[in-house]
DNA sequence: CCAGGTCATAGCGAGAGGCTATGACAGCGA
DNA sequence: TCGCTGTCATAGCCTCTCGCTATGACCTGG
């Protein structure tokens, strides 16, 4: 059984593919040269790979070197969203640029937004406050907040307001489902009487769901599942135990590489904007004003 | 200066999300409990965050857990594509299954589809070739690959193919970059007279790269620099040495939350299709059948 | 009020992983 | 041909992390 690489050797030999030398990478992450050389070893005998083709020269990736680098290189990038996204939460009261975010759009895109923003401004410290979308809107109204981020479908009376994304919900099943299989589009009176694994009463998506099967004139059934987070929704369904309806944002990797099946609905338009939100009487200027425009390109 | 997390930390937190109970989450992961207690309290503290709300009949996740779950489930699952990629490329020699893969393929769809493959069969051992699309024919031609994966715009002859995914060559820049505010398209020749980064001669990309542009009629520009893999690329195209044309699939998410631009090019399909190949005079059994299914599915 | 469940603390032992010092070897210039 | 410089590897030592067991404190339910 092979354990599981430790992130710094990952690093590491990401460096070195990209340096050229253990010594040189050893030195930009802070560490002796033959304690960098160890760990490369260690690294390529716990995946039982030749990743470095070495020589007096300095060391270049073989093959399968390449190869990891490549699969390290989105764990590290995750990590770092992680990493980033969890300083925002913790320097919450502190912050020079105080955000709120609803729940979908904290955990898929502010991470990476606050890290581009930090990578051109280092040593601005960005706060995170993640509500629903109802309690963003109070936050920036108050002050408490200097830019929101909401996934409702009403915008908020008396904020400065202005479209940065789009979003879907969508119907996911697992692969094993007779769903996945189906060629026609459900009807919107086949998905209302499924019992559907569903985010909690009260989010976003929730919300967002009753409301489009509201106006389309059927009541939801009774949910089989009530979870209160939408990677929680995504690990029941992986797990088979139905349909769910969830954020694109939460199962674009999924549907991408066919571990779960998208399910069209007919004549049911399940997007949704995400918007920025602001006080109306002042201008945006500073911090708050490059994340927006970070969040806003693309 | 808050240090990596380690995975399986992070992995214990998702599973204590799950099971409710740090004991039993350590039962899970085979330590014991006093260690995942120990374990769950270092986590904490490096991130500086209360993930995990105590108490004498179990353990739930605070709103900081949730997002760190959810942040930590991606980590983990490209995690696990790593392992299951530096599997395949290990146990190549005695494998019962024997793919052969180009590059692009081999580094962002087939660990994912094996791994779909190994949670079917997990006692299934798979093994991975990577090389250009040519050596893939050889190969499967030869009887030493059971099935192949190819990028190349000619299919070769003698062989049974079928197409698996689409994918497509995008010109990408630094959001830095004049071309990323752009609003009319990339004339061809403005393409072909600008200095890219680019793969290597050889590679697929490469090929598809300069057959299309051979076909519109125009000559490309010699490279700003050629590099070994399409991760190689993207790093340089994040540090802002220039333009780019790389597979959508290495860039698909710097560019969905904006760390880089897409360029759109008049009149060039850079589409291609990624096509599975075996024997002709075989039809498909067993394993090799089963992993062209699961690469079908979407 | 005890039984069975939870999580936390204490103390100990082993091993991972850091460091410095040194060796081996290739390439380059004098 | 002979150092000089730069590469990576090996050896030996020491620290501190992280695992374990044993135990405590505390709810909940019978």
């Amino acid at each position: 059984m092979t354990r599981a690489p430790d992130l710094d050797s990952l690093k590491l030999l990401v460096l070195v593919g990209q340096l050229g030398s253990v010594g040189a990478a050893a030195e930009r992450v802070g560490i002796s040269q033959p304690t960098a050389s160890h760990r490369l070893s260690t690294l390529e005998r716990s995946l039982g790979l030749v990743l470095l083709e070495r020589s007096r020269r300095g060391s270049r990736l073989t093959e399968a070197g390449h190869m990891v680098v490549g699969w390290s290189q989105r764990v590290l990038d995750d990590l770092a969203e992680l990493m980033t996204g969890a300083e925002a939460l913790r320097v919450r009261r502190d912050a020079e640029l105080h955000v709120a975010a609803s729940m979908t759009i904290a955990e898929y895109l502010a991470p990476s937004w606050i890290g581009q923003l930090r990578g051109q401004r280092p040593d601005l410290y960005v706060g995170l406050q993640v509500t629903n979308s109802e309690r963003v809107a109070a936050l920036v109204g108050s002050g408490a907040a200097d830019l929101g981020f909401i996934e409702s479908p009403h915008p908020p009376a008396g904020l400065a307001t202005r479209p940065v994304a789009h979003d879907r919900l969508i119907v996911v099943v697992a692969n094993g489902h007779p769903w996945a299989r189906r060629r026609k589009p459900l009807s919107v009176e086949e998905l209302a009487a499924t019992p559907l694994v569903v985010r909690e009463a009260g989010s976003g998506t929730r919300e967002t769901l009753d409301e489009v099967l509201g106006r389309a004139g059927v009541a939801m059934a009774k949910p089989l599942l009530e979870l209160g987070s939408a990677t929680a929704v995504r690990s029941a369904v992986i797990a088979a135990t139905g349909p769910a309806v969830v954020s694109e944002l939460a199962v674009r990797t999924d549907i991408a590489d066919g571990r779960l099946a998208a399910v069209s609905v007919d004549g049911l338009d399940l997007r949704r904007v995400l918007r920025a939100v602001w006080p109306n009487d002042r201008k945006l200027v500073g911090p708050a004003a490059e994340l927006l425009a970070v969040a806003r390109r693309r």
